[in-house]
DNA sequence: TAGATTGTTAATCGATTAACAATC
DNA sequence: TAGATTGTTAATCGATTAACAATC
């Protein structure tokens, strides 16, 4: 089966299977089934079957899906069996939120650095990290084998940070800055912008919808 | 024409469209094209066209649109053309960052209280805000007339947290906490879950994908 | 065995896009 | 007018789902 095949649709839910996976591992449960799973999620059994099909057969008739053998499965095919170096740009609210939140290294990632242009905050010590002049970018991504950066810095920088990193060889970046980036096709970006989510709610409370 | 006809994923995406036109104004440009949008967001200048003839006709054949104008038609179908008055519980690092982003009052979106149940954190000044205590969430909600929440808690408290929401009874949420949550089906819901996007990615830069 | 649940096919459903008349 | 661009239709494309054989 071609992996080029599957559909980006699909590998998006991937995810959510697999933090659902973990949180029935820490209840304690080691048997789930994709009704259960699809319950949890708002998503059909019959689609998260189809997903997993794509992949192999993880599952037993009449009985389910082993949990922990399910999500060993689907870490291996995230690649989130291993943990990835990244490093943020950014150092300020945002940047610091983003440090201290522990989902990334529960999820695979370890955040290895973070760089800033501001002088005032090069220096600074947030958690175990120490804030580094944005200049030393490439000597950075060379050291970790840095494959993915976050952005979080203001839109108007938001560009040149991109184009920075991809000199620098990142090949994936996650952006909270709320703009488009132009990018070359081969590099993959994914958006956080929380404004965009609250519009299209705003939509839907206007009396007569939903 | 049905407002109800139209497809989420439509209203999904006016909100990028909006933004972009925001940022055409501050670059001082009048008028824009479907196909300078499209390209510019990295989507087809025909879907444009498509999901804005969903709600009118606001263009000139030959010329393209009026960026103001268009914009403002925009904010009025998303119901933005006005402020909504949100409150946000969680007063950590999230809370915080979330607090001190100005993109939510660009956005249509006014922090009018923020609450916690952490007695450490009650009475804290943030910004214009004193940290309110859980409790005080339904003469809040009262006092301000709100009907949209901003979820900035640990996963294992945030569905006590969305059903406290309903109860006062909060019509949307967005939830930073990387859970699924059980609503009622009329109560909107966003989630923000950044290791989504970082895992969907990390398959992507697999050797032998993309 | 009977009941439950998987994996998969084929049908349905819905979204995107190509093409183009209308017209500024 | 000629060129550009819209709004819309119909065709294409792709995703979801219903149904069910397989089998634990």
């Amino acid at each position: 089966m071609n992996p080029l095949a599957i559909p980006e649709i699909v590998i998006r839910r991937l995810p959510l299977y697999l933090r659902t996976l973990n949180l029935l591992v820490d209840d304690g449960q080691t048997v789930t089934s994709s009704q259960e799973l699809g319950d949890r999620l708002g998503i059909s059994s019959t689609q998260i079957r189809k997903d997993l099909s794509y992949f192999g057969e993880f599952g037993k008739q009449g009985t389910g899906y082993d949990i922990r053998y399910l999500r060993d499965q689907l870490r291996q095919i995230l690649q989130v069996d291993r943990h990835w170096n990244l490093v943020l740009i950014g150092a300020g609210d945002l940047g610091r939120a983003v440090l201290r939140y522990s989902g990334f290294e529960e999820g695979g990632f370890s955040i290895v650095a973070v760089l800033d242009k501001d002088e005032r905050k090069i220096g600074r010590q947030i958690g175990k990290l120490k804030v580094l002049a944005i200049a030393r970018l490439p000597e950075v991504i060379k050291e970790y084998g840095t494959q993915i950066a976050i952005i979080a810095v203001p839109a108007s920088d938001a560009q040149e940070v991109a184009n920075a990193l991809v000199r620098a060889g990142v090949k994936a970046i996650l952006t909270y800055a709320p703009i488009t980036l132009s990018l070359p096709a081969n590099v993959c970006v994914e958006y956080i912008d929380p404004v965009i989510g609250l519009q299209s709610m705003a939509y839907s409370l206007s009396p007569g919808h939903a």
